[in-house]
DNA sequence: AATCTAAATGCAATTAAGTCGCATTAATAT
DNA sequence: ATATTAATGCGACTTAATTGCATTTAGATT
């Protein structure tokens, strides 16, 4: 009974307990602002949506990312800008983004087929005969976002 | 008879005098550099390989990197490490890259069955209609490193 | 060939993203 | 309630990249 109530409404409590991560109000802050992000962010935009809630500094979100990264509870994203971006990690495993270039909203796609083109790809290759991994985004302008770039 | 002398032995000078850039030797070093390499090569690898041959400061170096890169004469790629990386630019246009990740070797790939699922896919989003680009790298281990690998 | 001038360079200071050492604080096990 | 160890905050530092400014130089002009 009791169990169950506290569930309901922490369930961002759980990654942490589950690695036995003491829970702190920054640690709890940076999954809240990551679990109900529509976007990728930055270390710097989860530096400051952070700290809107709680007083947290720099290296302790660096430091948060890292530790959270390692144990698979976020995913490290790199878009074509060289800064860092993270989200909560999926239970579905691979897959890629599209980004909205005008808002930065995510949509989550794992394809079959283009996975098995790239599969078929790579074994063309005349210097490689392991390819080991892939990145791939897609960028684009979002349903929302049409309108205003339609000016 | 000259024109076609000077041609065979320069053809590192031919991007310069077709923007109308003076030619120094920075700037000639910086081409060898990139022309002759099988690796993407980040700014400070360039400043590296081109101080071996000519003087040359690494604002220079950056400052002629953009300015290359805005003429089209050479290609910016964001791998996964948040480096930029350079190379010539393709007359082939949209390409992509397998890069070994033991010695950094690049082959450069455009394999239409792959373009045409990720354009199937993208045709499948649900908060996107338009989508403008698309970054794809891959990764492996080239046949040259292998041995090296299975050590 | 000597001179001129805009373009390019070298140098130093600066910014931005990220890291690290260390003293202090706080979460949780006892 | 206390002890222990993890986590934090702060400041210094690193690395990639940028910028302002004085100097130099490629190449056009005479």
């Amino acid at each position: 009974m009791i169990a169950v109530h506290m569930e309901t409404h922490q369930l961002h409590l759980h990654p942490l307990k589950k690695h036995k991560l003491k829970v702190t109000k920054s640690r709890k802050a940076l999954l809240q602002v990551l679990e109900t992000s529509p976007q990728l962010l930055s270390a710097d935009d989860i530096f400051e949506k952070v700290n809107k809630h709680v007083a947290s500094d720099r290296a302790t979100i660096y430091r948060t990312l890292h530790t959270f990264e390692s144990l698979g509870i976020i995913d490290q994203v790199q878009l074509n800008d060289g800064l860092l971006r993270y989200e909560i990690a999926h239970e579905h495993g691979h897959h890629h983004h599209v980004v909205c270039t005008g808002c930065g909203v995510v949509e989550h796609i794992s394809d079959a087929p283009t996975e098995k083109a790239l599969h078929n790809m790579s074994k063309k290759l005349k210097q490689f005969s392991v390819i080991t991994e892939h990145t791939l985004e897609l960028f684009g302008i979002c349903k929302k976002c049409v309108p205003k770039h339609k000016v």
